[in-house]
DNA sequence: ATATAAAGGTCAAATAAAGTCAAAAAGGGG
DNA sequence: CCCCTTTTTGACTTTATTTGACCTTTATAT
């Protein structure tokens, strides 16, 4: 499947969210245009189609000198139910510093995780997420 | 008995189905049109006439700039999907028999696949298979 | 204070697909 | 030949993405 543009800066934000401390991100969106040569206004499109409260993201920005664009994973509902695909990288991460998963193995998941529900409707997408955090835990833990 | 050209696209589509991994292929509308020679919905005419779910396949799409049309075999109609899951295990085991997968990768992912789309509805669950195995696929081919 | 530069925001147009629907054409059986 | 079903075509609709022109906000230099 051909990816548009909108798609890899959504995949690009996702890891990087992911890899955050605080799964929360800060950017500048001139930069980003730049990462992936195009005008700013796409990056507002992404941001305003897949990172939008619905799908379980909160965004900030600040215009003028030093301005950003802030994107944090909403933590509200993160806890048992429901799972946005960056906490589950995140959370692969974390198996893997704990050295509970190789390198190997933890890049593999996590392209797995990233794909295998990419275009899922966001309430179930969260559900697979979070069922895929608990069968690797608890698969972990045996 | 001349074949119409919509039993050649059948044909065609069926073709490449069957030779897809999991069972799954994902076309462009307008890019198959010009291989056939023929208007856009033509395309659209085959894939309602002999890929319906009646016909035991399910069909997705996205509109828009990277545009696409999904058809899958749909590998158990209804009642369970447990066939599905079934295959996705069977082919992470040849994956493993090809040594692309060690033992412990493969039963880690196993298990992943059993539960981590253990209780969504089930249209749902076989296209989270399909894609687990798509991706797992792509991933060690790089 | 004010001006200016440096962000980000908005919105609409252009482009790229796919979907719908009905009319026209083509087959096939009686 | 006539009627019915299937196929073929194309005009129009809907949805998604990409681009760019113009607007607003904020920090900083004068």
């Amino acid at each position: 499947m051909k990816k548009s543009l909108a798609d890899r800066i959504e995949q690009y934000l996702i890891v990087l969210i992911s890899r955050s401390e605080d799964k929360s991100i800060e950017i500048q969106r001139i930069e980003l245009a730049e990462t992936f040569a195009c005008v700013p206004s796409q990056v507002t499109y992404v941001i305003s189609t897949r990172f939008s409260e619905k799908d379980g993201y909160i965004t900030e920005s600040r215009r003028g000198g030093c301005g950003y664009v802030r994107i944090r994973k909403s933590s509200s509902q993160s806890a048992n139910s429901a799972l946005s695909t960056a906490d589950l990288l995140t959370f692969i991460t974390e198996l893997s510093q704990r050295q509970l998963l190789s390198d190997r193995e933890a890049e593999m998941i996590k392209y797995i995780a990233i794909n295998s529900c990419a275009d899922l409707p966001s309430e179930y997408k969260v559900k697979v997420n979070s069922e895929m955090a608990k069968a690797l835990y608890k698969y972990l833990q045996m």
